[in-house]
DNA sequence: TGGAATTGGTTAGCATACTAACCAATTTGG
DNA sequence: CCAAATTGGTTAGTATGCTAACCAATTCCA
C-alpha cells in the first residue's frame, strides 16, 4: 500500500467517521445528515424551493432527492404543493416542526464541526481546504471519452452542489403520446 | 452558512466525487470501489481471511461485508470455504479471474489518484493528511453518554481500517487445543 | 404554430452502508 | 467440567445514493 494509497481511504474515512458521528447525535432528534442537510437548506432559503432546486443545492440527483422527501414528508417535516406558475413543478415547504427545531440541529452541527476543528491552526486548514478543493474539481470534470473513430461524447455526472446544471444527457424517444387525449379528465 | 461550516461540505463533497470518479472507471471492469478495495485487501493478505477480519481491514460492519461478500461471489471473483480449525469461520479466498485483473483494476486506481493529487505540493498533501487524520481520530472517539444517575456507558462504534483495533486483529485462537475438528470436509 | 427538445418529477432496480436480533461454535471462569 | 460470555456469520429492515426509463408540461424554433 503505497503511501499516497493512503490519501483516498483517509479522505473516505474521515467523511465517513464525521457523517456517522453527526447521525449519531442526530438521532435522538429524529433526524440525519441527508434529511438535516435538506430542512437547512430549505430553512435557508428565503421562499419555497422546488425538488430539483434543493436536489442541485444539496448535489444529489433527483431520485434522491424524491425518496428523501418522501420519507421527510411522511415524518411531518415538510409538505409538498404543486406550483401554480409551472404545473410541473412541486414546491417543498418546511413545516411547523421544523422550523421550531432546526436551530437545536444546527447547534447540533455546529457543536460537532467546533470538537472536530478544534485546536487545528487555521493555516492548516486552509491549506487542507484548498487541497480538498481541487482535488474536487478534478475529480468533478467530467471525462470525455472516444467512441467509435475519432468523435468525442461527453459523459455528464450528477452536478456537485455547485450551480452548473446540465442533467439528463440521454434524451428519450418519445414519439407517440395522447395525441387526441387532452380531455381525459376535468 | 459560516465559513467553517464549509468544511464538513468540502469533505463529503470531495470523498463522494473521489469514489464516483473511481466507480465509474471501474465500471467497465465490472467492479466498484467497494469490490476493489475488498480484493486489493485479499490479494495484499498472504493468506486466506475470515469475513470479520476482512470487515475489519476495510472498516466497514460485518453484515455489510456479508453481502459484498455475496456479490462477489455470485460474480464469481471469490469464493468461500468453511475452516478446518473454527467451525464458525469462513476463509475468503480469491478466484483465478480476480487474481488475473486486480493488477489493472489497482493501476486505474493508481492512475486517479495521480491525476487528482498531481501538482499539488507535497507539503499541502501532509499538512491536509494531517488535519484529516487529526479529525478522523476525533470522529471515531467514542461518544459518552450518561445514564440515569452518574453511571457511563461506552457506545461502541464500528471499527475504523485504522490501527487501533481492539477487535478481532491478530491474537485469535492461540490455544487452539487439537481437538479432533480437522476431520470433515464435503 | 406545431413538432422536437428540454425540464420536473416519478418509478424500478441496484449498490452500499448501518443497526438489531439471532444461531451456532468457541472460549472463559468458577 | 459446565454454564455464561464472546465471537463469526447471517437475516431482516432501513437509509441513502445511483442510473435508466418514463410521463406530462413547458419551451424552442423552423
Amino acid at each position: 500500500m503505497s503511501d499516497g494509497e493512503k490519501f483516498g481511504q483517509l479522505l473516505h474515512g474521515t467523511a465517513r467517521a464525521w457523517r456517522q458521528k453527526l447521525d449519531e447525535r442526530l438521532k435522538p432528534m429524529g433526524l440525519s445528515q441527508a434529511k438535516w442537510r435538506t430542512l437547512m437548506h430549505l430553512s435557508l432559503a428565503e421562499e419555497a424551493l422546488t425538488q430539483a432546486e434543493i436536489a442541485g443545492r444539496l448535489g444529489v440527483e433527483e431520485p434522491t432527492m424524491v425518496t428523501l422527501l418522501h420519507r421527510l414528508e411522511r415524518e411531518g417535516w415538510i409538505t409538498r404543493a404543486n406550483s401554480s406558475r409551472d404545473r410541473r413543478c412541486k414546491m417543498v415547504l418546511l413545516g411547523r416542526r421544523a422550523q421550531r427545531v432546526i436551530v437545536n440541529i444546527t447547534a447540533t452541527a455546529d457543536d460537532l464541526r467546533h470538537e472536530l476543528l478544534a485546536s487545528i491552526p487555521t493555516s492548516d486548514l486552509e491549506t487542507c481546504m484548498k487541497v480538498l478543493a481541487r482535488i474536487r474539481q478534478r475529480a468533478e470534470k467530467t471525462d470525455k471519452i472516444r467512441v467509435g473513430g475519432s468523435r468525442f461524447v461527453t459523459r455528464r455526472r450528477a452536478e456537485p452542489n455547485g450551480q452548473t446544471k446540465r442533467r439528463h444527457s440521454i434524451p428519450r424517444k418519445r414519439t407517440l403520446r395522447g395525441v387526441t387525449g387532452a380531455a381525459n379528465e376535468t
